[in-house]
DNA sequence: AAATCAAAGTCAATATGTTGGACTTTCGGA
DNA sequence: TCCGAAAGTCCAACATATTGACTTTGATTT
């Protein structure tokens, strides 16, 4: 190892364990292989495999049948009894169901975990088509759904390019877009401040997503409308953005209220 | 240190964090003193103190203002990327529901957590009188509701009584009942497999508990029914013990079905 | 079916990071 | 203001982690 310009009373291995549970947790419940986490890491492989393999024998971390490594049950339930970054969501629900009742198309609130957006909440407005792509509570790569977009988008653009680019190797996660043709898409969400896109998740939906802003740093929440294109009219979508970022303001509000104890 | 027996090509400090992690997660979202955390560990106060520090660091935990440690939101998103136990609530939701139909009462099913039954469903009865008590997605200690007496009743017996003890400082946490009075409940719970109680969550609320048989170990889940305690008779109690374990056998077959990959 | 290659897994000599006893500081309660 | 309990710090001793080099596994190709 170079030598450790910071003085320190802190241990080494638990840092390199942290970094390797985080990177778990970048690759979700697929799992990473030893050298994916090596590389990332830049650690050498026998110091991660030791690691996994004590993390395997207190059953933090679990091993696929096709040699991958990935986070346990028991880190499921860790995380349960730590805080939501967002505290309850369902605080939140009054603010994302008045957007779908204003709307009336069927609204989401996402949230960013690693490279995936897991879908808090998901309201529905009083229009007659709806679009039923995506459940709550459920999870999306960030490059397969609108909301991901927005969240690409906010954080730092060698970090979204990173995930792209890790993405790329499973053509199907991008369903009918490419990568490059997201890498495009993500720049004008970044200077128009909103995504809009059509048969991302599902063809013959569209969607509008904005990202909430984060006072402490990039967003890690997204407000997203999902309907049908020919309802998301680029003159609507003017409108409705509006709408989006006032109740992004709001989620923002209620979020650092119950953040802040 | 006391000689290590056991060969390995394991890591000291990560099966210490690990320990130290667990240990954390019991206490919930109120966390624990460092005195805790290295009474129940066996380690050295110096070492706690540095994995903390780390841990701390790489932001996996915080320090409360008060000198506790808890687990950080980041650890919740962490969760987020491993499988639940359970694999998807929403798949139990309609043996749940049949069982709440069937009744006419508020059906619930929880998952422990450390000290803590985190409620995963709630369904609805057609009965006019509901008891909404606890709402889906809420996290109670295992001492405080009807649920957790299930869970504490399936544990070693010495696991529970550590809980219990635990628990005891803080005498808000039983309500009406006393830490005696929920040893006497438990033996119970043990003896009949099955629980009955009453003002438990709220005064003029019973609840009938069972605990969901898991064929590796000590449940770790309960179903139970709140109602009102006029319609939790004994002899109606006895009827809907038998629906709760077939409920619960169904419940373990699905949940077996989805672990097993 | 054999060959090939990339990734996983193992080992052990070395030096590095970890350990914990003893000391100091902080905080909450009286 | 004082007091005790818990938190936090330091450093010499040494147990533990580290990694280069080696072996094994398993998937893919010929």
């Amino acid at each position: 190892m170079a030598a450790d310009s910071e003085r320190s009373d802190k241990s080494q291995v638990v840092e390199r364990t942290c970094a390797i549970l985080r990177e778990m947790g970048r690759y979700g419940q697929r799992g990473a292989r030893l050298i994916d986490l090596t590389e990332r890491t830049g650690l050498s492989r026998p110091t991660v495999h030791r690691i996994l393999t004590t993390l395997g024998a207190e059953s933090f971390v679990q091993r696929t049948n096709d040699r991958r490594y990935r986070l346990s049950p028991v880190m499921y339930e860790l995380g349960l009894a730590a805080p939501s970054p967002v505290g309850d969501p369902e605080k939140l629900r009054p603010v994302i169901q008045a957007l779908a009742n204003q709307c009336g198309d069927t609204v989401y609130l996402a949230m960013r975990t690693g490279d995936f957006a897991h879908y808090l909440l998901r309201c529905e407005g009083a229009y007659p088509i709806r679009t039923h792509v995506v459940a709550a509570n459920q999870t999306l790569h960030l490059v397969s759904g609108h909301s991901g977009r927005a969240l690409l988008a906010s954080m730092p653009e060698d970090e979204a390019e990173d995930i792209i680019t890790r993405a790329s190797r499973d053509r199907h996660l991008f369903g009918e877009a490419t990568p490059d043709g997201l890498r495009e898409e993500i720049e004008k969400v970044r200077q128009k401040g909103f995504g809009w896109a059509r048969d991302v998740t599902f063809v013959g939906v569209a969607g509008l997503t904005v990202p909430v802003p984060n006072p402490r740093g990039a967003a890690y929440l997204a407000i997203t409308i999902s309907s049908i294109p020919q309802r998301l009219t680029p003159d609507r979508a003017q409108a409705l953005v509006k709408d989006m970022r006032a109740a992004a303001a709001e989620v923002t509000r209620i979020v650092s209220a119950s953040t802040a104890s």
